[in-house]
DNA sequence: CGAATTTGACCTGCGC
DNA sequence: GCGCAGGTCAAATTCG
């Protein structure tokens, strides 16, 4: 699938937001402690060159690697092992993407999902919506449901509508991007006894590593809380560092990544903690055994199902299908 | 009582 | 310019 163009993700993301809200500013909407956006940087800048410097870090770093193509390649591949469904609500049906253009600069950050609903709705995509509008659509029996993004400064949008050829599927339809965390990863740190703050503050002092990528060190800290402390650091490190000569000094190529397991997954979440891979594919569609909503309706919004530790989730290589690392 | 949802009205873009 | 269809607004209603 089509690979994205730095410049051009820049440009629309600034473009896209109104009154030139800076990247800093979003995330700050989100409560979040800055250190705990910004990771592998000893010298943070200032100001609006700051802003813009953290918005080319983060869409180097998040879109260098994953594509859509990639990710769906991954999904299809653990979806069809069949051993992901049992239990879920939602199976991850296929993603569109419009057919003009190739870079995400071009498509107007507008994808559509279709997402198999087994009567209770799909799972919650790690969002929180407000739903401000329904409408009859014309040739359609459904009718179709608008939801936007409760983060004030986040511009995200999203339309649900049930397929008129298949009643099951939902034709979720994302548009923009949200510059911000998941409510998911909130959790990650609430599920562990101490706020997101705090669990910063615990961490080690970053080093800066020259044959580790910067994400390394946080990926080997989600890993850690994942496996407990019988998982040694060094050998941590020896397994990351052969992964990333696998990939030849570039971690990030997702549809690799998947199929390599836990290691790979763990640096995937260190970049969707940013909130931003998750704009290209919700957590839902990362997570297709996730979790199961109640309601018939495609938004839960003011009862939103945030699983704990729902990012602790990743699909196994070969066999068992998705497993739940609580 | 505050927040979320519902729903009719209004706005906007597009084709004729 | 007009009508249609999709998208959004906002007051009313519902919910927790």
């Amino acid at each position: 699938m089509e690979e994205i163009m730095m410049d051009e993700l820049e440009i629309h993301w600034l473009g896209g937001l109104e009154d030139e809200l800076s990247m800093e500013e979003l995330l700050r909407g989100c409560d979040v402690p800055t250190t705990a956006r910004l990771q592998g940087r000893s010298d943070p800048q200032s100001g609006a060159s700051h802003g813009k410097a953290l918005v080319n870090e983060l869409a180097s770093k998040v879109y260098s690697g994953p594509t859509i193509g990639d990710l769906e390649g991954a999904l299809y591949l653990s979806c069809r092992n069949g051993e992901i469904i049992s239990g879920s609500t939602a199976l991850y049906v296929g993603v569109a993407l419009p057919q003009k253009g190739a870079g995400i600069g071009n498509m107007e950050n507008k994808y559509t999902l279709r997402v198999k609903a087994f009567g209770n709705g799909p799972a919650d995509d790690g969002y929180k919506w407000r739903k401000y509008g329904q409408k009859s659509i014309k040739n359609s029996p459904n009718p179709r449901s608008y939801y936007r993004c409760t983060n004030p400064k986040c511009n995200a949008k999203k339309q649900v509508e049930r397929s008129g050829e298949d009643p099951e599927t939902l034709v979720i339809t994302y548009e923009g991007l949200h510059l911000h965390y998941t409510y998911s990863h909130f959790l990650l740190s609430q599920t562990h006894g101490f706020s997101a703050a705090e669990f910063h503050a615990t961490k080690k002092p970053k080093t800066q590593s020259t044959d580790l990528h910067p994400k390394v060190p946080e990926a080997l800290e989600l890993w850690q809380m994942v496996r407990g402390p019988e998982v040694g650091e060094e050998q941590q490190q020896k397994s990351f560092k052969a992964g990333e000569k696998q990939q030849n000094g570039e971690i990030i190529h997702t549809s690799a990544m998947v199929k390599e397991g836990i290691q790979e997954w763990l640096i995937i979440d260190a970049y969707t903690s940013q909130g931003l891979l998750e704009d290209v594919v919700p957590l839902m569609v990362r997570k297709p055994c996730g979790s199961i909503t109640s309601s018939d309706e495609p938004s839960q919004s003011s009862q939103p199902s945030y699983p704990s530790l729902s990012s602790f989730v990743f699909w196994p290589s070969t066999g068992s299908g998705c497993e739940s690392v609580t």
